[in-house]
RNA sequence: GCGGCUGUAGCUCAGCGGAUUAGAGCAUCGGUCUACGGAACCGAGGGUCGGGGGUUCGAAUCCCUCCAGCCGCACCA
């Protein structure tokens, strides 16, 4: 089907074509009419006419028959009020469309989504968090969209610290290292050998030869470093299923991935032009970036040293996803304070060719979780949170809420409901600001029922649902049209309407938060016409169009929802 | 010093391809109350949109500048 908005802009853009090709309309939902026309006042400017003028040109051109009908206010807007029969047309086409009205992309597109990354042998705590959900969530947004996800954990796997992690292993034996790391005590294993490292000089040394020899590819350190990655990628998955995120073992690609490729890099490089050494390091300086000093600012491909930064890696990667993935879009979800860095990532991969301009290539930066005292979040001993620890704690919140109430629910559903609960709290409160922005984590206020939180959403969703258990035989909405009568059923019936731009405005800017905004909005929408309008009570054609509206919102909220990578039980 | 991000009601946040009276949630106050799940709905109070300039018929939104906070600026990732 054709988006309502879709409808209305391939009308106007008619018009406006008419008057200066190319023309943007600028239509918004708006609260004067159903939409506005904003176009109006800089298409006046661009021709040089009074923009009332061109308005009520605009309006005789346009054609809007059966769809809406137009009026022109302020000194030029256009403000649109849908007519009753298109409103009923569209909603009946929406009750039969699984998509709720989103087009399938076409064509699709190869994206190539780097997120979640954590450390091997480290435990994923809540500078992951953001990452992983939102990154997440973009896969699930643009695979619904219909394109051809490549999710890419880029874990790191790889560097000096490797040395003394596998000697630690050594020391401990290896059923002992396994056990210690399956039990998903990263931490105290990566601690143990940083304290032995720091205390000890012998197994310092062997620590840096350990280094050498994985580097080398020894087969021995290299089945020893796999024991340490297989551990950890296991214990990933678990927090990854209890996170409810659709990263798979198979999406882990690390650093070491690329090693291989690293001397190709180089030497590509080289070959462009573009290798300087500089004070013994192999550089790239791409043009616009200076350091402190105003000097230009290297990119370090291969240290003094002669070992790989992972300015290489990421090199490598970027050459990889285009070359070998075929990648149309490449997303970076990585925190802010890297810009600058993949900045020059993407300049130098431009300048070596291996990023041709028609492939997106985006840094999706994110501000940080901070405290109540707005600071990084830290436990009150200043230690990191765990993320498990944070769910843990989500849960049991949402466990202890669910005791008060009586639902009717067994213990294992409740434990089962609380961990729903818990993730759409902790996940919704991530996504539901702009990315940008840092956020306060406070679990009392996202774990809330009332208010802009994922519990909610989820209950506006399990309240419609009760609706239908209540109803009890089975009903088929074909029969049901939209006359809409009472106000708040025609504000909802818009709302479930605007789902296709909705997400359109989240997916091509990357903003997630921008759906959440538009799915409170509907639970409200919602939520007052369930107050006003009794659904079970009415009669006839008013109860089927009645529970029609209800069906086509628990639709939306649940598929929107899943969008974002929360859960919509139907009973909570 | 250079660069980036952020600064909107008491608190947490939308809005920022300029446009008709700046929105929401929480909190506060007042209503709805034999309710299809009140974990709700309706309403009220509360804002010089960090300060100051500029462009414009019109700026929270664009430009400049200043202030505050956070972050980055060569061999850790």
């Amino acid at each position: 089907m054709t988006s309502t908005y879709d409808v209305l802009l391939e009308r106007l853009q008619a018009a406006f074509d008419r008057v200066a090709p190319g023309a943007d309309p600028v239509l918004r939902q708006s609260e004067r009419g159903d939409y506005q026309a904003n176009g109006v006042m800089s298409l006046a400017k661009q021709v040089g006419r009074p923009p009332r003028d061109v308005a009520e040109e605009i309006v005789g051109l346009v054609n809007l028959d059966e769809v809406a009908t137009v009026e022109i206010a302020g000194p030029g807007f256009l403000n649109l009020t849908i007519s009753p029969p298109f409103l009923n047309t569209q909603l009946r086409t929406l009750l039969g469309d699984a998509r709720l009205g989103v087009a399938v992309a076409s064509p699709a597109k190869n994206v190539v989504i780097d997120y979640s990354a954590p450390n091997v042998a480290k435990e994923m705590h809540v500078g992951h968090l953001r990452s992983t959900v939102i990154g997440d969530a973009l896969a699930r947004m643009n695979r619904f969209a219909g394109h051809h996800v490549i999710a890419r954990n880029h874990v790191g796997d790889w560097g000096t610290p490797f040395g003394m992690l596998i000697e630690h292993l050594v020391d401990l034996g290896e059923d002992e290292a396994m056990a210690s790391l399956s039990m998903g005590d990263l931490d105290s294993f990566y601690r143990a050998a940083r304290t032995k490292f720091d205390a000890d000089d012998a197994f310092k040394e062997r620590s840096r030869a350990r280094v050498v020899a994985l580097q080398a590819g020894d087969g021995e350190t290299r089945r020893l470093w796999s024991i340490l990655v297989n551990e950890s990628v296991a214990y990933f998955a678990e927090v990854y299923t209890k996170l409810d995120i659709t990263l798979a073992p198979e999406d882990v690609v690390g650093e070491s991935y690329y090693n291989d490729m690293l001397e190709d890099v180089v030497r590509d490089l080289d070959q462009a032009g573009l290798l300087v050494e500089s004070d013994g390091a192999l550089c790239v300086f791409p043009p616009g970036f200076t350091n402190r000093d105003n000097e230009p600012l290297p990119l370090i491909v291969q240290k003094r040293d002669e070992g790989f930064g992972y300015a290489a890696t990421d090199l490598a990667a970027v050459r990889d996803r285009v070359r070998n993935l075929h990648a149309d879009e490449l997303l970076y979800v990585v925190g802010a304070p890297q810009g600058q860095h993949f900045e020059m990532i993407y300049a130098v991969a431009r300048l070596a060719g291996w990023l041709p301009e028609n492939v997106r290539c985006e840094h999706v930066a994110f501000g940080n979780v901070l405290g109540p005292d707005r600071k990084m979040f830290k436990t009150r001993s200043g230690e990191t949170v765990k993320l498990i620890g944070l769910l843990d704690e989500a849960t049991e919140r949402a466990h202890a809420a669910l005791e008060g109430r009586q639902s009717g629910l067994s213990e294992p559903e409740k434990l089962h409901l609380a961990t729903q609960i818990a993730r759409a709290a902790v996940k919704y409160a991530d996504l539901s600001t702009e990315r940008q922005r840092d956020y306060i984590f406070d679990l009392e206020r996202m774990i809330a029922f009332e208010g802009d939180t994922g519990p909610y959403l989820q209950y506006a969703h399990a309240r419609v649902r009760s609706i239908f258990r209540r109803l009890g035989t089975r009903w088929d909405s074909s029969a049901a049209s939209f006359a809409l009568e009472a106000p708040a059923e025609r504000e909802l019936a818009l709302g479930l309407l605007a789902f296709p731009e909705a997400f359109e405005l989240a997916l091509a800017p990357l903003q997630p938060h921008r759906l959440c905004v538009y799915l409170f909005d509907l639970a409200q929408r919602f939520t007052s016409f369930y107050d006003a309008c009794p659904v079970l009570s009415a009669e006839g054609a008013l109860r089927d169009e009645r529970l029609a509206l209800c069906e086509l919102t628990a639709r939306a909220l649940s598929l929107g929802l899943s969008l974002l990578g929360i859960e919509a039980p139907d009973q909570m």
